[in-house]
DNA sequence: ACATTTCTGTTGTTTATACAACAAAAAATA
DNA sequence: TATTTTTTGTTGTATAAACAACAGAAATGT
């Protein structure tokens, strides 16, 4: 069992409870119900119809967004890790079911935070749950323009376009041309949608016509 | 000169403003220095690069959230009609650049709330702005979830099974297995991310087949 | 150090889509 | 009503991607 304590300067420094005292925070994860849970890897944090009451944290290791198409096609939506939370929005839109799988990409430590008791109890009146309600609504607007921008990757024609559209963002988030991706090649395939081998087949290309350089998960854009 | 007093009735219902009292409203709307705008038909409301300060609230009229591609394709994002919002992750966010840009379909309305200035002349004290906020958490979330939806329609792997997906999508939204579509044709293609007259193909063979029924915007789903 | 599994790159073939060009229908305008 | 413009459907062709099958590299486990 994992100690919440030892997770404490990280939870403090989180997004979600950015701003906040120490007594302010005690209390709120009091309130809360607050619990470390632990998942191994390819665990199912989320499922397709779950109905959510409770605010995830990511404390270590990484997860997937995922949809499973009709015929059994995985889709990536996004890549989470240390600090991102899970299905926040369907905390936020009451009695909607989940429209998508959490599954966690390797060994994994989430803070689960009961929400929804919580909020009947102190009924937003408390300055904590102010801070929190603003913090919650910064994250989802980061939450939504990282969709619009998966939106912008995955709807490029080509492969090569989708390749070059994602890799520019990448380098733009990260403040340089030389990166690391999160994603190996197949979870890079179903994040942009594509044939693993034909992707594959067209960054070789690209990098011999010297667009950009790779190995494994380091890749530098020429130019 | 549009006057904000003939749309009390439809700003007070509208999910941003709900839950307020009459006098909370008011005072909202004065801090907020609100104000009708009105754009004709293909006008662009917001543009990529904008920093936005404001709250907008679609009054009347349609308006699209698109992006250009590279290579100049057009890109649609989403469909925006009445009581819907434009931008608001990038009021949430803040310092952030718009990636989007807001185009209205026809002639449209639009209530313009300067968020900033209010904020930071109450600072998020007074309840009324308590409740705002509560809204805007709300209404993200809905956001959120549409994008994820979109995403799954524009995942798909062939034309038949991005239009399958988007009319089932549809049908539930509308809770019936007859509905219009806010599309036309070229918007669908360009929605789904395919070309207009592969779809328009692809649409009439669906209906060879049996699997749907349309006319115009009209659809129906046979089983 | 070896065996096993996972990951990545390469190629040929089949299939689906984009693109272009056009015709018919519908809507808008004079 | 006639004319013009916009929207939608249809077809053939060129192109790009999916798929399958495989080989080598890298990582993992024993």
């Amino acid at each position: 069992m994992e100690k919440l304590e030892n997770y404490y300067n990280q939870i403090k420094n989180s997004p979600v409870f950015f701003g906040m005292n120490d007594e302010e925070l005690k209390g709120l994860l009091e309130c809360f119900n607050a619990r470390v849970r632990r998942y191994e890897k390819d665990e199912m944090i989320i499922r397709q119809g779950d109905l959510i009451s409770n605010i995830y944290l990511i404390l270590k290791g990484e997860v997937n967004i995922e949809k499973d198409s009709y015929w059994g096609r995985r889709i990536i939506i996004a890549r989470l890790g240390k600090n991102d939370n899970l299905a926040l929005s369907f905390v936020g839109s009451k009695n909607v079911e989940s429209n998508i799988d959490a599954v966690t990409v390797s060994d994994t430590l989430v803070l689960v935070l009961g929400y929804e008791k919580c909020t009947s109890m102190c009924q937003n009146a408390c300055t904590r749950h102010k801070i929190l309600i603003n913090n919650l609504f910064q994250i989802l607007s980061k939450e939504n323009i990282e969709l619009i921008q998966k939106i912008e990757n995955v709807s490029q024609k080509t492969i090569r376009d989708k390749l070059l559209t994602y890799l520019s963002n990448e380098a733009q988030k990260k403040h340089s041309n030389s990166f690391e991706i999160q994603f190996n090649r197949q979870d890079l395939a179903d994040y942009l949608n594509v044939d693993r081998s034909a992707m594959s087949f067209e960054l070789s290309k690209l990098q011999k016509e010297g667009l950009i350089e790779y190995n494994k998960n380091k890749f530098e854009l020429k130019s």
